[in-house]
DNA sequence: CATGAATGAGGATTCATTCAT
DNA sequence: GATGAATGAATCCTCATTCAT
């Protein structure tokens, strides 16, 4: 667990209190980095004292791994969104667009960069982000397997480890596009990336 | 310019000084990060005193900034090269194994990944790699055309576009994947990649 | 006075609350010492809230002060009794093992160390050490004439007062060297402490 | 060793500075003790910045043992002194007065009381206790034996354990005995101390 | 050119204390 | 009476930076 097991009369008001700081962190550590934000910043940003916040997270670490869980959880919803869809195969080809567009937006990349960088050197994140991706993954192949299945394509475990894998990072890598050429085009890197989705997708 | 403007009565030397440390400093923020290394760590690392650094260096953050500035460098003439093989299409299909191999290794990406944090809220830095990006990119792109053309594929310019940025997306990707998922398997994920670069490069 | 002069509806409860502040913190001060034991871990020994605790204490400090207040008591209580044996010199001479094997106990001395640095700089704690110690040597000290009048020795005050500190003194000092050599052995220093007694008193 | 390893490139006068501190932290030990004591506090009396002192020893707790260090051989080199003497026994008699004399100044014991209490917590302050002491006594048990011998009196071990420490805890008592009773009269006590110094020493 | 002693601001964290409920 | 949420000052410690030598 990344928050305190300090007991608290209120657990509602807790929840609220602990998201607040949750939220504050995030402002700070977009605009500071991990590192960059202090205390005192992200205390101020909550609307609460520095100390107080030391009531519901243990140190700064656990701010960053709770930090590191919610967003972990997102992807996870979104994952199961995708999987109760019709047909996901479709969906995701239909919804190229906004997914890409999503993958090129600053606020969207800023702390998942801020994650990386920071589980590059520091164990307990790297391990959450594990933990989080072998969920996430597989649920996603889950998703793939089925829909593949349906189209009459070949399922084996390992052609669709290889293929999961190359799509993901198709996507986590249009970020690190987007930081290093703002001006890229939406339209025909949608086509592109079509393209690729097709060729690992339906074939 | 990132380093200082105070005149050194030898230039080569200075010049000297200077790659040292940015030397040292690439292994530092390797094990660190660019905050979590000291300017005490790094002067060690060069073997020369912290004061001293300051001779050559404005400041920390200009050490970063020059860093980042020759690490730019270095990749954008590792692309170029890339682009001036005999046959590239057939080139990075034979070589891809090895290319993805490469991107999943930690001493590949640790580096890389502290950047891009960084240039998410260092304007500055963000402008490094812009221009770098700019650079190669538009060399990758000159010759791609150009193999593309020799067989007789499609070379307008926007399509172009968006197939070189995906593809490279998907290169970046890669890292960002194994940071997740250090167990990945080279060999179905480098089909997957074949797949997709077949895709993006030769229809 | 320690304790507030707020009124109590029921004196009595608050007689009894102040005593569990009391007997948890000699638990925590034995544990952490006077400033090392935070007031939390005191009201959590003391099944009371932290804020609840200063409606009976001033502050921190007045606990520190009541309690040593209260163990003086307990001191002054237990030398006046030793002080009321039938022939207290021979008394102590035949139970001297127990009460230097007593001595010589880590739980005997942790809290007695703890006060006395506190004495050494808090001029009010001093105070407390100060009466108490008046109240028991003067009742030791009569105790002594008496038994030793009865027998026939030399019982002129100024003798008697010099032999008493030098017998208490002893006595102070066993903790003292038990705490620098928890190896001491109990045997041969009871025959040392033995000869010194019998020295002090009976001569 | 409790001080840094760091080099320092003028070794005499970071002996100097190191000696600074330490007196700079007896006076504020003595004062507030080691735990009221601050470290701007102490160096504010060193008369360096705080963040200095660190270049000098690893942390407070470091300062504190060195400190403790310190004190242990002044009583190493007291006790050389001692055995150096013609005839140490009668030394000790001849010296009583002095001797005693000098454990009731508060200036004596302050800082003593403080290592205790502490000792009574940190492992690692008993530990350099105990060291110091196995040697201090293994010195002044030597001395005890070797005049004992010379005026025929008895010497095997066992007897002599027992009266060394009976006269080393008489002794480390007195301060304790001072810090109760300000208002002890030295005459009277010395007279007391000599009956159970003689008995314990030449009999 | 080169050193490293020295500074001082700032970081995370703890804790006695207050106060609304 | 009793709670515990909340504060803010103070603590130890780190580190970029300066400067006398």
């Amino acid at each position: 667990m990344a928050t305190t097991d300090k007991r608290h009369s209120d657990p509602e008001r807790a929840a609220t209190r602990r998201r607040q700081v949750l939220e504050a962190a995030e402002t700070c550590f977009a605009r500071s980095g991990f590192h960059g934000a202090s205390m005192s910043e992200i205390s101020k940003a909550a609307g609460m004292s520095a100390g107080h916040i030391y009531n519901y997270f243990d140190s700064k670490d656990a701010i960053i791994m709770a930090f590191v869980d919610r967003r972990m959880e997102e992807v996870s919803a979104l994952l199961r969104d995708l999987g109760s869809r019709e047909d996901p195969l479709q969906s995701m080809l239909d919804d190229a667009t906004e997914r890409v567009a999503e993958h090129l937006q600053p606020a969207f990349w800023t702390l998942p960069m801020e994650i990386h960088a920071e589980a590059a050197r520091n164990p307990r994140i790297a391990e959450a982000l594990h933990a989080a991706d072998e969920d996430s993954r597989g649920q996603f192949r889950a998703v793939l397997k089925a829909a593949r299945e349906k189209r009459g394509l070949a399922v084996d475990d390992a052609t669709m480890d290889g293929r999961v894998d190359a799509l993901i990072s198709l996507f986590m890598g249009l970020s690190v596009r987007a930081l290093h050429r703002p001006q890229l085009e939406l339209g025909v890197l949608v086509e592109g990336v079509r393209i690729a989705m097709k060729a690992l997708l339906m074939t």
